[in-house]
DNA sequence: AAAAGACATTGATTCAGATCAATTCAGCCC
DNA sequence: GGGCTGAATTGATCTGAATCAATGTCTTTT
């Protein structure tokens, strides 16, 4: 019986992911807690209640599954993979506002249109609810509106950093934020940071271009901050400085 | 007896200030509705259980009253005036990250510490909660918490906004998007756009120096796409093609 | 294994905006 | 009105990052 208070359940076609579906790492959509975890809030009853709720989808690498500027019908939770947020300028110039991962919710428009777009980087689950669904769910499981609340200030704390780094912040001291931040986003056991999206992905969210990412990052290497590691990784050799020039210290 | 079901309170010493109080407009603290609207989740009885729970305070111009980096002990609803939020290297680089006026909360972090500092512009009245208290009034009022979460997600596509400004446009395209902005912030009769930050905001809100935003300004009187008024306020005599410079679209 | 294409690095040059440096202007307070 | 002070404008010069231009290095395909 212990199962009643779990979060995780087994796939089906058509159901709302609540948490580790596919045997993946996930979060509660309720009360943002990780997958295995107890969540008081959910029983059987509104399980069934909500089973027919959301549409699980899949987005192949390079797929835009939210247009900026379209109408925002709908709401996501991605259950696993990773995407890119972006706005664009009509002459095709494009700032990567955030990546999301696992766990993040993405759609939680006031307008009636995405003020963003969002691109998968990898094979992306999503879990996709129609706009009045989301209300609805909002209204019976109020620890979800908890949920996004802090979501949305955690979110906020971030755009307000990346504004420092866009407006203050130098080419060095963007890139060492940037490895900083992906080394605490994906906590591996050593020191080696994964960079799965591409020189001109980085460009886009640090404000620079692909030329100024690279030589950055070659002079990094010189000055024995980093070392340089097959398959889009980066090993951090010299903490402390790093931390210091991501800080403005130097 | 239709006071019963409205927002608007006169003024005590230590009260919450639920809406218009001092006779200045002001928003409901929970639905967020203008302050001589209906407001049908507050009354009487609400009222007298949360007579104590804020404190009013005063900040003068120029007053830091949210430091950066600060146990964030308190959450903040501006009553009147406006306010600038802001982020600082060590070496006294400065970002600001927003403005906020009337009706806006401040301090909403999940974090312990103040993400931001906030300083009062011109003479700012601030109705001040303890986190304990308005952890209670979220439970209390769930109206509070969708007001909240709303005003995030705006906050939030204004951050989105500004990190394509500070990432992608020039210094031309970053003035006149602040032009704008101002323009539809402050619906004045008139196109008399009000600037009451100095051209060292401007610069700091903009990623730009005084210098490049001053020129920008002259620039722009001598292409008449603007005329500069007397005491901070600047007039749009072309907006046609203000926006378009704005969207990036030349 | 070779070819093709995308992605990444490195070099040379340019330029938008920063920095340094005077003025000029607008409030203020006697 | 006449200094006084901080803010704003304007000019001259410099520089960090962009742009232009090869070259090099992975991946995928066949």
């Amino acid at each position: 019986m212990s199962d009643q208070t779990t979060c995780r359940r087994d796939a089906r076609p058509r159901r709302l992911i609540l948490a580790g579906a596919h045997r993946q790492p996930g979060y509660c959509l309720t009360c943002g807690i990780r997958a295995q975890s107890i969540c008081s809030v959910i029983d059987d009853d509104d399980i069934a209640r909500l089973a027919e709720t959301a549409v699980e989808t899949l987005a192949l690498p390079g797929r835009t599954f939210i247009e900026e500027g379209a109408p925002a019908t709908d709401f996501y939770n991605i259950t696993s993979g990773s995407v890119k947020l972006f706005k664009a300028l009509p002459d095709g110039r494009r700032q990567i506002t955030g990546f999301a991962t696992t766990g993040h919710f993405l759609g939680l428009a006031v307008s009636d249109q995405y003020a963003f777009g969002a691109e998968a980087i990898d094979t992306v689950r999503l879990c996709r609810f129609s706009r009045p669904r989301m209300r609805q769910l909002m209204d019976d499981f109020p620890r979800l509106e908890r949920r996004l609340l802090a979501e949305a200030s955690n979110e906020l704390v971030a755009a307000q950093n990346q504004m420092l780094l866009l407006g203050r912040k130098t080419a060095r001291e963007r890139v060492a934020s940037f490895l900083l931040e992906r080394m605490r986003e994906a906590r591996d056991p050593a020191e080696d940071v994964p960079l799965p999206m591409t020189r001109s992905d980085m460009a886009d969210y640090l404000g620079l271009t692909i030329e100024t990412v690279s030589r950055t990052l070659s002079w990094m290497r010189t000055e024995r901050l980093i070392a340089i590691g097959k398959g889009h990784t980066v090993r951090i050799t010299a903490m402390e400085r790093l931390e210091a020039l991501a800080a403005g210290e130097s």
